[in-house]
DNA sequence: GGAGGCCTGTGACATTCGTCATGAGTTACC
DNA sequence: GGTAACTCATGACGAATGTCACAGGCCTCC
């Protein structure tokens, strides 16, 4: 019997899939949390054997999660389960100790299936997402110029953004202009844009 | 018995809500698709009684074709159920003649609930969601000036929006100018971001 | 028929943005 | 100790953007 624990931030989806999930006579969804911040509690006090994450959470987000997990509870791995199959997501969550990867356009027994394996020691990737991550390669952009990225992104102004990273105007306006080269993009928006399609941000 | 369609793009969520309602005695999911230009044949085929319909699918989206189940299959009513509590898209889910609109944080007695309201011809909506479409009142922006908006969203320049709608540049950037204003911001991409919020595109 | 609103366009203007050259300070690595 | 990369900054330049005033054509509504 393989212990489950579910996280995800809507509640219908989290019953749904505690009740897709019971209809395998080998698992047991023994909790589930609406917060990443709550996972590592929740996998202690019910001795989960699997957390299923979901990425975009309140609290901490899934892929944190994950890295606290491995750290805090080994003995519990974690399955990353997310609408998004970004290269940039799939990237993070392995470099975050997770043990698997799942989109939820996946067929049903293909998330039952990378489960178990999971639970058998194994690692369980998405092939196609595995060789467009490759493809992809790692994120060009220094730290400073994801920042300014991020901080982009609801649509600022250079002064705004200048502000809220205790910088100049000069410098932030230098590091938008290379993250935008570097993102192939001609503009802010466009930049930000394909940043965060390529999980870089 | 209600005989239910689900319609949602992602294969997971649709399984696993299938299984979640097929627990209630009353519910029979009859049809499932994951696309929105799938949804009145499989309700024809099928002789669904309720569509629950999620938003954001290939082909039509949900709002779209709750307006054509509406009218080509007056029988069968529609249940938006989607991630988004967007003023702006309960607005246009009455609009297109829906008889209800779920939220996926909801709890799912929640949803049962509606479903069963729905199917004895009541109208269902969530009551602070509801008071907040209210508050927020129908979109200030003129037709071209949401198109103008909707062309921008990708990060494109002014002349690529004029390209894209036949107008000249001066044109748009009047049209911009005065969304802009409309929506308080001091962007465009600010622009964008909160009339996107709001539902206005 | 007149008023008002929207669509489309032009021209002008100030501001913001994106790019480039350059330099100093820091850290990391060979 | 030297090289390289990153961080932060300044100044200057052209291009893109946002704002404003204005005008003609087309609707609709009173």
């Amino acid at each position: 019997m393989i212990r489950l624990l579910l996280a995800d931030d809507q509640e219908l989806i989290r019953t749904a899939l505690a009740a897709l999930l019971d209809l395998q006579s080998d698992f047991e969804v023994v909790a589930a949390v609406g917060r990443g911040d709550e996972v590592v509690a929740a996998a202690k006090a019910h001795e989960a054997d699997i957390a299923l994450l979901d990425i975009e959470m309140p609290g901490i987000d899934g892929l944190a999660a994950a890295a606290v997990l491995a750290k805090e509870l080994p003995g519990c791995r974690s399955l990353i389960l997310t609408t998004f199959g970004r290269p940039g997501y799939l990237r993070r969550a392995l470099e975050s100790g997770a043990s698997g990867f799942v989109v939820k356009d996946a067929p049903a027994e293909q998330l039952a299936d990378a489960i178990r394996r999971v639970a058998a020691g194994e690692r369980v990737v998405d092939p196609a997402l595995a060789a467009a991550t490759l493809a992809t390669g790692a994120s060009p952009l220094t730290a400073r110029e994801r920042d300014v990225l991020v901080a982009a992104r609801p649509g600022a102004t250079i002064a705004e953004i200048a502000e809220k990273l205790f910088l100049s105007e000069g410098t932030v306006r230098n590091y938008l202009s290379s993250a935008i080269a570097k993102a192939g993009a001609r503009n802010r928006a466009e930049a930000v844009r394909t940043a965060d399609e390529q999980g870089w941000l």
